[in-house]
DNA sequence: CACGCGGGTCAAATCGATTCGAGCACGTGC
DNA sequence: GCACGTGCTCGAATCGATTTGACCCGCGTG
């Protein structure tokens, strides 16, 4: 009765086939010696009892491994994946481990649920824990958008022993690593706008840790930067000049490079001080740092100069194409998959580091002579 | 030796403790009466052993249930997540999902591998379906963007007896299905445009089947349509207006849509006979298009009105604001994940439908009194 | 004082497969 | 004819937990 309608079993069917269970996994897997005829009677048994194969929750028992790979989001991930930088990264990673069967499991970051306010008094943030982190299987977990320091992420995962892999910096005892140049990314975008002629160069900046503030920052605000990459693209624009202005924002999204922009551009610097050119920390904060100078009637690269970062397609951005440091995503995605079939294949953790190539647009052109008064159209 | 390296199991907690197997477990899954001392025990010893928690392989086994739910994309990943209509609909879905500590692994659809081509001769395309689908634990699957007639990743689930959960049309016996008024949708954008007078409409799809085309369609091809929403978004179209042009792309992007208008108002139609009017499947389509009328110097609303479908944010898109028409997308996603909560419950599969709602934006207006020639600035 | 009841603990069965080593039959070589 | 391979099949252990029903002990009641 009951086991009629339950899904059939491997020992059920070698119970029909007339062969030990094990002859009948034999048959399945294929991992040993077996006679074509005995293959096809069990084969027959199971078709007849429409048996599809192993079931994988007692495969993965014995054999200790869940092919699942968690990748742990950097956010939302809703928000997440509005990043196409996020989503290359994520299409090469699923191709390589897609390839070796591996089954990649979205893991939400760390939501740092604000502390309930009790009248007026701030709890302290409780840093919740994804509890998918705590308890799903997996064999290796990507942390795909950098590591922080003192990362419950992280330690979540320590505890468990779920072996970890990097991406984008922050140094894991034990883990490989797959970071990015850039540092030498940022550097570049600016010596090319600096070879252009300009001297008044801002920046618009990545987020520089989970607090989502925007506005222009100080040195003090600049030490406390905690995302690693932020840091090093911070790093590295200054390597090449001081910005006049260093604008914060709280997301890799267009609207905020367009808020920031729109501030640097417009409000924010009497005009003849304004800004001949901007470098952004991404190209999604550039395409709204362009946005923003079109609509206060600035013309690019006429009147002011972009320049991004990431090198992702911004068909909409037409008929501008941005002047950008491209990063390889597809491949960073792939190294971060091979970097989790080392683990898996119990290799030594490497570091690998990805570079960084300037990819000139027509977001970008010669400072201007004069800085003329823009016209604006409003 | 060997013992002391490998992870410690809740036996070896149980036997430091000094209690049996079964009383360890009851530590830790609370499902039984235990006393606060006993419980004390069994968590000292667990943490003296550095034992994190029960491993999650041996309870899924037990359980029969391994906690994932497979999401099957539509596409392969990286152009599944270039379109924010997917990645809102996950959004919602994991928000549920995640609620439940459920996890959700992406599975690429069915790639419909090419035929290698032998001389000339083209051979069969193989319906390569994702390996994953054959053998990785999921207690329910979600094809969130539909299910086609034949459908091999379907074939291979039900083989399975996987349990499924349905968007976006297709139904299917037994499963749960979550469905958008799509039809009803169309047909409002297109009266919209017919109460601003607009007669000359033309229209840009969402593709048809997976061959990838583009170009306009005749009655013929659009017989052939075998995706469920784009079939109903045609026939919405059609139960308000018979549109002059019809354009087939091959995926919604921006690009897509963007080349479909650029053929559609430049070269395509004599300049006097130029549709007034576009209404696309999908926003990203309709904000190419609104691209692509820019570029051919034509003011959008003045000289060309542009629909979309969607809603989704477009902040690019600026100053513009899409006309479009909403669907609930991350209700979807959350009606989706209810769903999965549903099956796994047992309960009887239900079919909702969601409603859509016309949001005017800048992009359409009154139907110009004469059809003035575009004064291109190229 | 005996009995019953119930809270707490435990032994053993179970989930569904994989894998190791033993065993068996058949064929070959000496 | 006997010993030895070789090649297939099988039994049993194992993976790590959950869960059922038995059992024990102490306390309250008749």
């Amino acid at each position: 009765m009951g086991r009629s309608n339950a899904r059939p079993t491997l020992a059920r069917v070698a119970e029909l086939a007339g062969v030990s269970v094990s002859t009948a996994s034999l048959a399945f897997s294929g991992a040993g010696p077996i006679t074509a005829e005995t293959r096809d009677k069990v084969l027959a048994a199971a078709a007849e009892l429409g048996y599809s194969g192993p079931n994988p929750l007692g495969r993965q028992l014995r054999s200790g491994r869940s092919g699942i790979v968690g990748v742990v989001l950097g956010d939302q991930p809703g928000r997440a994946f509005r990043d196409p930088v996020a989503v290359k990264v994520l299409d090469g990673l699923v191709d390589v481990l897609g390839a070796e069967g591996l089954g990649v499991l979205l893991i939400p970051g760390v939501r740092a649920v604000p502390g309930p306010r009790v009248d007026g008094e701030e709890t302290a943030p409780v840093p919740a824990v994804d509890p998918l982190l705590e308890s799903a299987a997996m064999d290796v977990a990507v942390l795909v958008w950098g590591v922080l320091t003192d990362d419950a992420t992280l330690a979540a995962l320590r505890r468990r022993d779920v072996p970890v892999v990097v991406g984008e910096g922050g140094r894991v005892e034990g883990a490989p690593l797959v970071a990015l140049d850039d540092r030498a990314g940022t550097a570049l975008a600016v010596r090319h706008l600096q070879e252009l002629g300009h001297t008044r160069i801002a920046e618009i900046t990545l987020p520089l840790d989970a607090a989502e503030r925007s506005g222009p920052i100080d040195a003090a605000r600049l030490a406390q930067a905690d995302r690693t990459s932020t840091r090093h693209r911070l790093a590295g624009v200054r390597d090449a000049v001081e910005p006049v202005i260093s604008w914060e924002t709280p997301a890799s999204l267009v609207e905020h490079g367009r808020d920031a922009a729109t501030e640097i551009l417009g409000a924010w610097v009497p005009e003849t001080e304004r800004p001949t050119a901007i470098v952004a920390h991404s190209d999604l904060l550039a395409a709204g740092a362009v946005i923003a100078a079109r609509e206060l009637g600035l013309r690019v690269p006429d009147d002011v100069s972009v320049a991004g970062f990431d090198g992702i397609d911004l068909p909409w951005l037409s008929p501008d194409v941005l002047t950008s440091v491209h990063q390889p995503l597809q491949a960073k995605g792939a190294a971060l998959g091979r970097a989790v079939l080392g683990v898996l294949a119990g290799e030594e953790p490497t570091c690998t580091t990805l570079p960084v190539e300037l990819v000139p647009g027509t977001t970008t052109g010669p400072v201007p002579d004069v800085v003329r008064p823009a016209d604006a159209q409003a």
